[in-house]
DNA sequence: ATCTATTCATAAAA
DNA sequence: TTTTTATGAATAGAT
């Protein structure tokens, strides 16, 4: 219905896909509308765009026709269904992909403790397990992590105060100490700490 | 498109409506296949005819389509993470996605206490922050899911008590009758108790 | 976004 | 219901 005939494949053109889009979603939702007031038909669309935008019609609210169809669904042989439609052979690879990360979603959801509602008391046990499990060792992380920044501080506090005696003594050129120094070996990479004079 | 024009309100003659709600559903699911085709998207209609008969159409699995809608109607400001990249090759898209599947994985098994070597403190600390709301949360649902298990048994209980007392009182008076009937008891949720006649 | 030449969808009839 | 056909709608490509 235009200048010419079109063949119904994807638009590799993004531009022209993006009007095709724009122009054709107003069409399907004028259409759904449409049925719904003329045959007192309940409808809903929804819509994901390619870039994710999501776009939806709905003649009620929109959760009481996906809870309705949630119910309908359950009954196949009362359903008719003109299912469709495998798409090319990508998008089957593609589909899978993101029901894992639609599940792996879902998981981390409840593991923040949200959309439990569906959970068995087991299921919440387990979960809870999990997550004390988990705080256990991020704890003993920590506090390694801790001890290790204080082992560290200390070793350079230690270097510093050496490096302050070393200055010290030389700056008073009293030779006090106990015993003769072995040759400073300044190893670190920060303890440039110039030496005061000479 | 017709014969004539018709004004968008419901049509009044049964069969008439009926022809045009066949005539126009089918209408409705070929022009949102070829929306999905044309323009990559994903779309999916469901329909309740006025009789309550179902017809769907989805352009991939409809439960998928149906979680990706409640996630992105619960919180409109969140863009999907969709690839940011313009898919022209497939394998873009796979990529990006197989990311966010070891992106999501990562942090599923940091969130159950391993792979934590990589983190900061604060970092540490903010998913200890997590785990422990998580709990929190959990441990409200699981006390919520026993209270409700418990006041059903206890509604079950009250109703086999009934149950007992009715058979008791049946058995006691017609303790005369050539064969008294017991009745059973009904495990099932709704004891209808249907034990009459005689 | 707006404009048309065309194709498409469909109301009415059979 | 399905098919036919005359017509109004939708829209592809251009502007």
């Amino acid at each position: 219905m235009g200048r010419g005939k079109i063949e119904i494949k994807k638009i590799e053109n993004v531009n022209s896909r993006q009007v095709t889009f724009s122009k054709r979603r107003g069409g399907l939702m004028k259409k759904a509308k449409e049925l719904a007031v003329l045959c007192d038909a309940q409808v809903a669309v929804i819509i994901f765009s390619g870039t994710g935008k999501l776009y939806e019609f709905a003649s009620s609210r929109m959760e009481q026709i996906l809870a309705r169809y949630n119910r309908n669904h359950e009954s196949p042989e009362l359903a008719t269904v003109e299912h469709a439609a495998d798409q090319h052979e990508p998008t089957i690879e593609v589909i899978a992909l993101k029901d894992e990360i639609e599940r792996l979603q879902l998981m981390h959801r409840r593991m923040m403790g949200k959309e439990l509602e569906g959970l068995t008391y087991n299921e919440l046990h387990n979960l809870e397990q999990q997550l004390t499990e988990g705080i256990l060792s991020v704890k003993d992380r920590k506090e390694k992590v801790l001890l290790e920044q204080l082992e560290k501080s200390k070793l350079q506090e230690k270097k510093v105060v050496q490096q302050m005696k070393l200055s010290w003594k030389r700056f008073s050129s009293v030779d006090l100490s106990p015993k003769p120094k072995i040759p400073k070996l300044e190893s670190s990479k920060d303890c440039k700490s110039t030496m005061i004079m000479d």
